[in-house]
DNA sequence: ATGAAAGCGCTAACAT
DNA sequence: ATGTTAGCGCTTTCAT
């Protein structure tokens, strides 16, 4: 196929409206300097011959890349989307990034990265190096991983955390995990539970530690025990069985369990099911996330909304303005997320 | 923040290794007339200063892009999106996609764009000026889109139609659609089925055709009468209950039906509860597309599974080859889909 | 307020 | 088989 050159450029639309070229970069990007009656002469000419700046020009010659690189993690990604069970993290990141992106003109790239393998640095200088992004976002767990920050900060790339409260210079947003989950607790306290199980995530999350701390903030404000009451899993389906096996199968058991994502929510559903226990009547569960599956099964599932697209979108937007010169916010940025009721609460049973 | 160059360029590597530029141009991109000891002392200084190519100056310079876009529709993705009901298409595509692109150091930019809007062609003219894609894969209801189509043949842009049978110069890719049809047919036939009824999708999708000559094909072949059986709907859920509900309201309905989509057959398997039918007892259902949704529904659904997936993967590895010079397929490609058995399918009541 | 010239990192075309 | 030159489309100096 014959090499392919732009077909209307930027030496098109100079001629046309009779100017330099100059003169119409700036128009481009909207700088200082150019006459209101220059101006719309030549946004005539852009409009007239439908002009359209390469990004790869503009890139090369130093300014911006108009590209935002998302970066997630390569083996839980692909293992979600293989299991094709309706987990949409994926999809609310690009509702949220790619629409946000293209009100400002810039694109969002969602990219893979191996964040257990030692070369992560030499991926993400591949990436960067190829791409040229103007910002990057992370998603945990890599939002506090070195390996990662530390490449970024050398290449002097901006970027945002999310899931992380580690602001120094650079973006943090969270979804307000721990009030997420002091409230979830506090609606079980209130409807009478005393006994409220914990099923932590894995330690490399930062959220993990959040969550469980809004959990036993709530339960020692109200003077309940936490002792025996929380497990940790490592998100997966099966480790939410064990835990979930741990909690139920005690003497004293809880009679109401929060379970830090989904999937370990669903395996606590089913465990209990398994142990002859109705849901919500015997044991009341609450899950994080609130995934699309939480409306699917059997009982549907109280549930802390995580709200994804907003906080990826606020990221990138936070991201772009940097770039325009606005001031980064100094705090940790919270989106709070919401609990959405449904039917796996219940007051407890009175007690025999 | 100050103005980003690349840290390590063509010139860093052809100084280290004492070699032109061009020399190790050619080692990067694997062309010929490169002595292999010379080969080999230029990979090496590649890799000692962990050298990668920029995209945007190798776009710059005339030759390619490494990039693909995926075009899809904008108003059916960002509902789906907002619907979070678990459907996974877009998951799907970028599993195929994207890992396929990794595979030969491309990258697929995902990109929305309005159907039915007057100036799809502006804002397609803008994407490709602003990336210059190497090739661009197309989905339904794109596919079979002139007013697409036209601009990428201008532009001399290789495009692959996902959904379609046009292939004049250009790669198409179905998933079988009439063969899988017939086959979810033959399946109730097969069961005892005389009378199955089927909904279909909008006249706008080529692949609604396909799957409703399929029904009709193995209904003819099998004696069975369609007048009366076929109802068209518009992919949505409120369509399917229409649909369902002229159905299964006629007075010699059907025994069982075959639904072009997953929406429409959840809103066909709610209407059968409705009316206080059994499913799969009074009427089975098949559903098409297969998505998370099919299993967490009561009964879960028998449905044909689309592999959008290897679908997509196949369209981006067609792509890619045709830009190294080999052939692209003469005719359609066709990924054949299966059916998935679940629990919405049984004989018939015998007739009392 | 506008223009001219230099250069970003790379490859195509043409040497040798 | 390797090197040299020119130029892709744009922005950044620096002039005017």
């Amino acid at each position: 196929m014959a090499r392919r050159r732009q077909s209307v450029t930027i030496k098109h639309v100079a001629a046309d409206a009779g100017v330099s070229l100059q003169t119409v970069s700036r128009v481009i990007n909207n700088e200082a300097n150019v006459r209101p009656a220059m101006k719309k002469r030549v946004q005539e000419s852009i409009d007239r011959l439908g002009y359209v700046p390469s990004i790869a020009a503009q890139r090369m010659s130093g300014s911006r890349s108009y590209l935002i690189l998302a970066l997630n993690d390569r083996d839980r990604t692909i293992e979600d989307w293989r299991a094709r069970e309706g987990r949409d993290w994926v999809d609310q990141m690009l509702l949220g990034g790619m629409l946000k992106c293209a009100e400002y003109g810039y694109r969002l790239i969602f990219e893979l990265v191996d964040t257990h393998s030692d070369h992560v640095q030499r991926e993400l200088r591949a990436a960067i190096a190829a791409l040229q992004p103007d910002g990057v976002v992370l998603t945990p767990p890599h939002s506090d991983n070195t390996l990662i920050t530390d490449v970024l900060e050398e290449e002097g790339i901006r970027f945002a955390r999310i899931g992380s409260r580690k602001n120094g210079g650079h973006i943090a947003i969270t979804m307000g995990d721990d009030k997420l989950a002091a409230m979830a607790t506090q609606h079980l306290i209130d409807k009478g539970h005393e006994r409220i199980g914990f099923i932590a995530g894995p330690d490399e999350y930062a959220v993990s530690g959040w969550r469980k701390d809004g959990w036993e903030e709530s339960m020692s404000a109200a003077g309940y025990e936490v002792e025996g009451l929380c497990v940790r899993g490592d998100w997966t389906y099966a480790s939410g069985e064990k835990a979930a096996r741990d909690l139920l199968g005690a003497a004293d058991r809880p009679t109401a369990i929060i379970a830090s994502n989904d999937q370990m929510a669903l395996a606590t559903n089913a465990v209990a099911h398994a142990l002859g226990m109705a849901v919500p009547g015997d044991i009341s569960i609450i899950s994080f996330d609130n995934s699309p599956v939480t409306r699917f099964v059997q009982p549907a599932l109280t549930a802390v909304d995580q709200p994804v697209a907003r906080t990826v979108s606020t990221a990138v937007e936070l991201l772009i303005k940097a770039q325009r010169g606005e001031d980064m916010p100094e705090m940790p940025v919270v989106i709070p997320g919401t609990l959405v009721e449904r039917q796996s609460v219940s007051a407890p049973r009175s007690k025999g």
